[in-house]
DNA sequence: TGCTGTGTTATAGTTAACTATAACAGTAAA
DNA sequence: TTTACTGTTATAGTTAACTATAACACAGCA
């Protein structure tokens, strides 16, 4: 159903993830809790722990506060701190990678970026590098 | 001096991206012997074993073909076969999650093709969604 | 108080990735 | 043959990620 948990990253790293996107995405809001780790592990079969290392996470980059019996809670600022952060890291970490591999494949980052999912456009199947 | 390695990827699969990379990139061309297993281990300062690992990825995908005291060599056909490969893998596989990514952080087309690695433009810093 | 839900810590075991060291096996050239 | 490169296999140890199981600590409510 879900496309469930990527081979290529670990799985606390990937549960940061969903849950930077989701208060990204304004599912979640400022204040509001967060699923708790028991749910979470059991809904994804996954240990505890896992989950909990996802959320420590979190609280050591300041989005989110842990109190103890009660639960976890997304921390004031979190999405602005957010857009700074991701998009930093994005643009000077990820995508220059991610260019360089568009470009290699003789891809058009253009298409890429307005197609909204839509089929990839079959162009030349050949194209030797000069 | 170099990047060197990436801390979210196997060391080996990035050894086998890198070869990839050059044959796309024609600077290995088909006949053409890799650097030698322990040549690259002493240059990157990393175990043979990880550098076969990544090489024997290669022969079993049928770039690469092996010659016991002789070498591994690019085989014929190797490029062709990776544009198609590689140009599936990623426009399914890797492209659907990074463009969802760009669209979260509310990057535009324009930042990421302008910008060679520049400072990112600095718009909107708050834009809740609806 | 007792119960149930939170986060947290402790202990211990498995697997994949990586490492060190060494030996084996084939090719080619001096 | 000897030397010096190749790829390959064997043995064994470390670390990070993940797991199972259990207990501890705190909050809130009946």
């Amino acid at each position: 159903m879900d496309r469930e948990w990527n081979d290529n990253q670990p799985i606390y790293r990937q549960l940061r993830d969903r849950v930077v996107a989701m208060i990204l995405d304004g599912v979640l809001k400022e204040g509001d809790p967060l699923p708790s780790v028991r749910t979470v592990a059991a809904e994804y079969l996954v240990n505890p722990l896992t989950v909990l290392k996802g959320y420590q996470q979190l609280v050591d980059e300041g989005l989110v506060e842990s109190r103890r019996g009660r639960g976890m809670f997304i921390n004031v600022g979190a999405r602005s701190l957010l857009l700074k952060g991701e998009r930093q890291k994005f643009v000077t970490d990820e995508w220059p990678r991610i260019h360089e591999t568009i470009q290699r494949l003789g891809l058009s980052a253009e298409e890429l970026l307005n197609n909204d999912g839509a089929a990839p456009s079959k162009t030349d199947e050949e194209k030797p590098k000069p």
